[in-house]
DNA sequence: GGCAACATGGAGAGAGTCTCCGTATTGCCA
DNA sequence: TGGCAATACGGAGACTCTCTCCATGTTGCC
């Protein structure tokens, strides 16, 4: 199962190329165009027929996680960064959700296969969707231990929330003015804090 | 531009049959498969052609609109209903919310056409969206009067909160545990109330 | 009943995804 | 360096989906 198994050919060195160009093509593609474009056309930018491009990346979401790899090693040195030099849990649990969002946010139209990828599970954006999870996880439990993040929420939820509020600024939403009014939202709530009811209960249903 | 000027012949009552069956099929469609389905194939099983499908509806959008339009008359007598029978500004925002999520849920994919409208304008689906904002203004508004909700918070924001909250549901979400995690969260949001620092600062960044 | 206006349906153009296989290129060994 | 087996390539083409066009069929009106 090893990728250098002794008495194997090495791997031709056109195929590494061709695998390497394909790539820088569709990274400039998807950054104009967003994801969803057609893969035949990055094909034909990228000089090679449909049948190399499917060889090496069988379907989209496949040639998207080659894509985001690159970027998924930028984000988790920015987790160890910020690990390492924000003693604030609140402040570490902020840093890393924006983070996040800037990441989803890579190419127009990536949080559909994410959290589509969340939930199915046969994508191999799956793996980078868990670990996202969990890093979350961890500073959020950091935060609620020191008081700062409320108790009930979870990790994967807060993920998803970063997905949802990536989704909501969509594409041409650049020249509405709700850039991070959803960011905020999702951090404070749209209900003011202070409650006329029992002093901590967590959420009774006002119906 | 009247539609039912003097002198004219009255609509075929054939064309009035098949658009209403076309629609009957198109409900049941979209509600089995999510709306990305082939209008092909909801040509077929209605039993007419492509072309007859084409020429009532031009495209999804607009075979949408037509199909939200029964919903959207009976979300309205639900605001009515609220507006009258709920006194508590929050409690009326609260179910008015819920109303609007469950509205954006009846078909898998939904928010996703709906949200291309809100920025996009030129949907036929646009003159709904705006009329939700504008009534998710009137509930905020009237809540933020009676210090329930936050003074920054903005109809449009909630409005495309509710749609991020049904999109983050998708389709297999129904077996995970998160259904209304983040309408919770889009409530009270992640952080604790109690702040350390200023005493009702708006929202100060803690980068 | 007959005609003009109208609606229908299905063939087909165009775009996109993905596969298959004859051909070209490469790595290895002598 | 030459030759061969392994490997990768390209692009034709099968399939699906959206949407159009116009010969044909149906309807409303007089």
């Amino acid at each position: 199962m090893g990728e250098a198994a002794a008495g194997e050919r090495r791997q031709r060195t056109d195929k590494q190329r061709n695998r390497t160009h394909i790539l820088e093509v569709a990274e400039q593609f998807f950054t104009e165009q967003g994801i969803t474009g057609s893969l035949d056309a990055i094909a034909k930018r990228a000089g090679v027929g449909p049948g190399t491009l499917y060889r090496h990346f069988p379907n989209r979401e496949a040639l998207l996680a080659a894509l985001l790899q690159a970027r998924d090693e930028e984000l988790e040195a920015r987790r160890v960064a910020i690990q390492r030099e924000v003693t604030d849990s609140r402040a570490a649990l902020t840093q890393w959700l924006q983070a996040m969002g800037e990441w989803v946010s890579a190419f127009d139209g990536l949080p559909d296969p994410l959290r589509a990828a969340l939930t199915e599970g046969t994508s191999p954006l799956a793996l980078t969707c868990q670990g996202f999870v969990t890093t979350t996880e961890d500073f959020l439990r950091a935060a609620q231990r020191d008081g700062y993040a409320n108790p009930g929420v979870r990790g994967r939820d807060l993920f998803l929330s970063t997905l949802a509020t990536a989704w909501a600024r969509g594409a041409a939403m650049a020249d509405e003015s709700s850039p991070d009014a959803l960011v905020s939202l999702m951090r404070t709530g749209w209900e003011t804090p202070s409650s006329d009811e029992g002093p901590s209960a967590p959420q009774a249903r006002v119906n």
